[in-house]
Order: C-alpha cells, then structure tokens, then sequence
DNA sequence: CTTTTCCATGTGAACGTGAACATCCGAACG
DNA sequence: CGTTCGGATGTTCACGTTCACATGGAAAAG
C-alpha cells in the first residue's frame, strides 16, 4: 500500500516535514547537506521524502538563490564529429556536477543568429558560458551585449587567455606541416578553415610557423569552410595546377573532399600528392588512403572546460591545466616527396 | 545617461509597473499577451521594460505555472552525425517555439546509466522527452520507473506507436537490399547494428523482407556496434569466408569500416564485394569508392520530433504528418555481381 | 554555580510571477 | 433612467524553497 494518495499536488518541503516531525528547515537541511543535523533526525527525514517520493523543486530553488545551475553551450555545427563529442562530454560533465546545460545552435554565422542565440541562453538563466563557435564574431557580439556572463572559449591561439581553454593548436598544425617538410616536401597547401574561427586561425598559424622556419615558399592558402564538400571543390580547383606536392588540410572531412577529387583528377595519393588533416575523427583511419592527421581529445577538451567554467563560477582561482597537445598520427596519406612532381 | 542605475537586484514585473504607473498585474498581461489591455497602456508598459531592460525571471515563472518549458532529449551518441545533426535540429525547433532543450547522454546502455540519465532529466522538470537511444531498453526503464512524462520516440518500426515517428526504416533497408538483389546479388550478407536500436531491427526486417521475398539464402547477420572500427573488424573476418558477394551494412560508418578491410585483403569494392550503408553521411559521397547508401534526412525528423511531443505537451490530437522515406542513393560501392564469386 | 558558546532546530519573511477574485467605469439594454 | 454586462485594471494570495534570525538546551569555560 503506498503511504499517500498523492493527491494531485506533488509532495513539497513541508510535507516531508509534517511527516517526519520536524520542520521545513530542517528539510531544507538535509537536503543541503547542512552539518548541524543529528543523524537520527536526518534519517527519519530522509525515510520521509523516499516515503513520499519527494522530488525537490528546481525552479524554486532557482528563484530563491537566484541560481539556475545551468550552463550554456554556444555551438555551431551541423553534426561534425568534433564539436558533437566536446559536447557529449560537456554534458557528462556538467551533470556530474550537479549542473544542467542548454545548447544553443547558431544557424549562420551572422551576428543576428548569434545575439539570438546568445538571447535565448540568457533568457534561459545560464550562469556561464561555453563558446564552440566563430569565437571572434561571438566576442563581438558578447561584449556589445555587455553581458557579465562568465564565458569559456573552446580552443585558444595558444597564448593563454585566461578565459581560453589551452589547446595548442598552433603545435599541432606545425607538427602536421613539419612532417610533411621532413618528408621532403617544399611545395605545400594550406587549405584553412573560416578565418572567424580562432582554431582555424590558429592552425593556419602553425602551418605559417613551420613553414617560414624552414624557409619555404609560401602558397596563398585557400579559405574553407570546414566541409567535405569545399574540399572536394578545392581539390579540383587545385589539380589543375598542381603547383604543389602537398596539402595540410585544416580538418579531416575537407581532407577526405580533397583525396576524392584528387583521385578524380588521377593523382594519386600519397604518391603524387601527400595529404594531411587535424582532428583524427572516426572514419580517418578508414578511408583510401588512410589519413594522416593530427588526433584531437575532443572529450577531454569538453571535461576542461565544464572544469574551467564552474572553478570560474566558484571564484576560485583560475588553475591552468597543462595545455593539452594534439599528437600527430601519421598513416598512409603522407608519403616521401616525388621526384617528378618537385620540379613542376 | 542609464535610466536607472540598477542597485543590484534585477528589475521585476513590480519595478516595471513603477515605472508604468500601473499595477504589477497588468505587467503580467503584458508579458503573456492578455487581450484586455489598452494599446496606450500595454505601449507604456513596454516602454518601462525597454528602459529598465526587464527579463522576465524564468524561474519564478516555473514555480507558480509549474511548467518549465523544456524538453529533454536521452541520447547515446558519441558524435555520430546523424544523432547529431537531429538533435541541433531538435535545438533549433524548440527554441523557435520557444522551449528549451536539456540533453543526457547516456554514458553506457546499461539499465542504471539509463535510470541516471532519465533522473537528471527529470531533476531538470522536463515537461517532455526525445527518446534516441536504445529504445528497447529505454522503454523498460521508463515502465519501470513509472514515470507519467510524455516522451516521443526518434524512429519506428514502421507500425504507427502514436508516440513513435514514422521514418520508414524498414523501407530504407528494403530498397537498400533490393538494388544490390536487382544488380544480380543472391548471396548478400546484413552487418545488422545492436539490436535494443529499433533502427537496427527495422533495418534488419527489411533487409529481411527483400532477402526473403526475393527467395534467397539468408545469411546470418552480423550483430554490430555502428562504429567504423566495428565494419572493419566485422570486414577482415568475412573476407576470410567470401561466401557472399555484396553486404548491406546498417549505417555507414560500418560500411565505410568493411570496405577498408576489403581492400585490405585484396577484394575490390565493387567489383568483388558489393557494400551499401544507410544514412548518407556527408563523407559517405567523398570515401573511395562513395558508398552507394540510404539518404536520411536527420534534420527533418528532428524537427518533426519537437513538433510531435508539443503537440502532445499541448494535447492536441497528435497529427501524425506523412512517413518519411529514406531515398536510396546509387553510387559507386555498389555494382553487377562478379560471375566468379557467385559460384563461390 | 553562573556565564558563554555552540549545536540542533524552529519561525517568519522573501524571491518574482500568475491565478482568482474584486473593482471601477462606460456602454448596451430594457 | 436604472440595470446589467463586459472591458480594463487592481489586490491579494499561493507556488516551494532558502535565508536571517530566534530559541532552547547542553557542554564548556570561568
């Protein structure tokens, strides 16, 4: 026989009181994990809330501390595998703490969908923010809002903004563009990722980086949009003058784009033309050639920065965790420059 | 210079009626678009919330309506793109409805990492739920806990559970299996996904379906985990039997998987072994060759998601729109059967 | 033995909003 | 011209929780 009927109402504070004879406070208490509360009168309260199947009431508890225990997630994909898992991990994060988050996408990158999205989280209450999308755009946006929302960027040029999450990507694209210039190669793409993007930015960064330093030509880099798609596109563009003998690619789908049109063309991959992504996603390992990338813990940038946001949410001081940096996994894309193809 | 230079505490519905000269009441009426309010009026009140740049405070609201307007959404994903593509689709939709979306990612699809899941969910008030997990399993926590929250289910079996969305997986899976029988292919093996997925069993019957309309053996299927890793393992250990000469594997990353380890062990995809996925990844037209697979418009049964629970949330009788079905799309992973493998 | 302190608990108020009910006023109706 | 009605607005209360402060008693300190 249940204890109650519930009749209608959920059962409140005061009704797990009334039944374990104490007052609301000390529900409270317990609840709060106050110290001054006697184990025996603790028990008998919480006997009384499994008996009732009290369940506290957020909102309240939200109105009255005037914390909503939610953090925000600005995002801006449409389902790539990176961005997907930083999330996924920011979630499991987050509810291991006690918190809640709330995704916004941004439909375009215009500072009208921004501020819209950016709206909604605030009308949402969000005590922090994350920010997974064209950070520099977002920045602008943010501080025209003047919001004082404490926020949490996703990827960082490397020098260490408090606020930035210490993935060094700049290492990482220059570890990529090294191990093409150690292979031989003299001749090498970049194919960039939106330049209102800091990791794109950043990545173009250390491809300049390893490249002036081994004092190469230059090629004007191609400006994408992180799509398989514009690869593809500019794999083709690119074959037609095949000026090169290699490309870094700023991210593995348009890397894959860039091999299919490559095969198209009737290059070969790596024998006429090396090819080298960053993120390291799932399929990378499995497409014709396999690819060779720079791996990226997306989960474990996800976790650091839940970790960042709720020590800065705390007022704690801001601990710096290592930067994290990505490793180079070199397969079957890259190979030994070919004679033929160096004097173009 | 600042109307009001805010003294700490946000402005409230009372500080806007103030300012407005009017009672905090007809504040409300504004807010909620009540029809009995003066156009002088409900100017001069929006005026007031212009100047103090008044937010309504979500929490206080929940609290005396006891609607927290979100939706939560259980997940498995660990950045797959179609799970993840629905649910940024999911965001946009109940933003523009102005809902809000709550995640949880289940960790494992273990009874207690569900029963976690549904609880945060449930801590967070989620008027409704987006079931896109292991629905099987799902649905039996879910009897277990005897929950009495509306929830709506990403894919179906076909069979219209008014709480279910009809994509025709089962169809997808058909006509998949029916254009590898049509190019000649009698001995045709299915790399089925886990079977508590509804989607992996309705792939499975309607591979079945064809299979056995068709009068042809049936192979027994190989039980997968969706993952590219999972194809290629599945891939070496039949290229070893070759005692079939096309497979239909449940999505594409599995697909892309197996054709990395036909090639591999020498077979040629799709002149020794035909392979077609489902769910046409944007790599899937860019891996070599591209994967002949089904189309699935993720965004689209996202949003039709959102739109089915709110109508259940709002108990309108729940107007189930068309089936949507999967298009087939041929590319090149696909081809006539080899007379030399048929006699295998 | 008195005073102080601290522990365990209780009391009342406040958070910002919407619902129910009350009130006022002018228009329509008889 | 009185009565009724409904539109526009105000008043009061409730939602479930935490916070600030109060209280009583026992232990510690003098």
């Amino acid at each position: 026989m249940s204890p109650e009927p519930q009749k209608g109402r959920a059962p409140s504070i005061r009704d797990v009181a009334r039944l374990a004879d104490v007052s609301h406070q000390t529900v409270s208490r317990v609840l709060n994990g106050h110290p001054s509360i006697r184990d025996e009168t603790r028990q008998r309260v919480l006997d009384a809330m499994e008996a009732l199947k009290y369940r506290p009431n957020r909102a309240a508890r939200a109105l009255v501390t005037s914390r909503s225990r939610t953090i925000g997630v600005l995002s801006a994909t449409t389902g790539e595998y990176g961005p997907s898992s930083s999330i996924a991990a920011i979630e499991d994060a987050a509810r291991e703490a006690g918190y809640f988050v709330n995704t916004a996408n941004l439909a375009a990158s215009t500072p009208a969908a921004i501020v819209d999205a950016l709206k909604h989280l605030v009308l949402q209450d969000v005590e922090g923010l994350i920010v997974m999308a064209p950070q520099v755009r977002v920045f602008d946006v943010l501080a025209g809002m003047a919001m004082d929302i404490p926020y949490v960027s996703l990827q960082s040029t490397g020098q260490s903004d408090h606020r930035a999450l210490a993935v060094d990507q700049i290492a990482g694209a220059r570890a990529a563009t090294q191990h093409l210039i150690d292979l031989g190669h003299h001749e090498i793409v970049h194919l960039a990722g939106p330049q209102d993007w800091i990791e794109a930015e950043a990545r173009m960064r250390g491809f300049l980086d390893a490249i002036i330093d081994a004092d190469l030509r230059t090629h004007p880099p191609i400006l994408g949009d992180w799509t398989a798609d514009f690869g593809y596109y500019a794999g083709r563009e690119l074959s037609r003058y095949r000026d090169f003998s290699a490309v870094f690619a700023a991210n593995d789908l348009m890397a894959i784009g860039l091999m299919h049109a490559f095969r198209d063309a009737g290059l070969d991959v790596p024998h006429d033309v090396s090819v080298v992504g960053f993120d390291d996603i799932p399929v990378a390992q499995h497409v014709s050639p396999p690819l060779t990338t720079v791996h990226q813990e997306f989960r474990e940038v996800g976790r650091r920065a839940v970790a960042l946001l709720l020590g800065e949410l705390r007022g704690e001081p801001v601990s710096q965790s290592e930067e994290i940096v990505p490793a180079l996994v070199v397969r079957g894309s890259s190979g030994p420059v070919h004679a033929a193809l160096v004097h173009y």
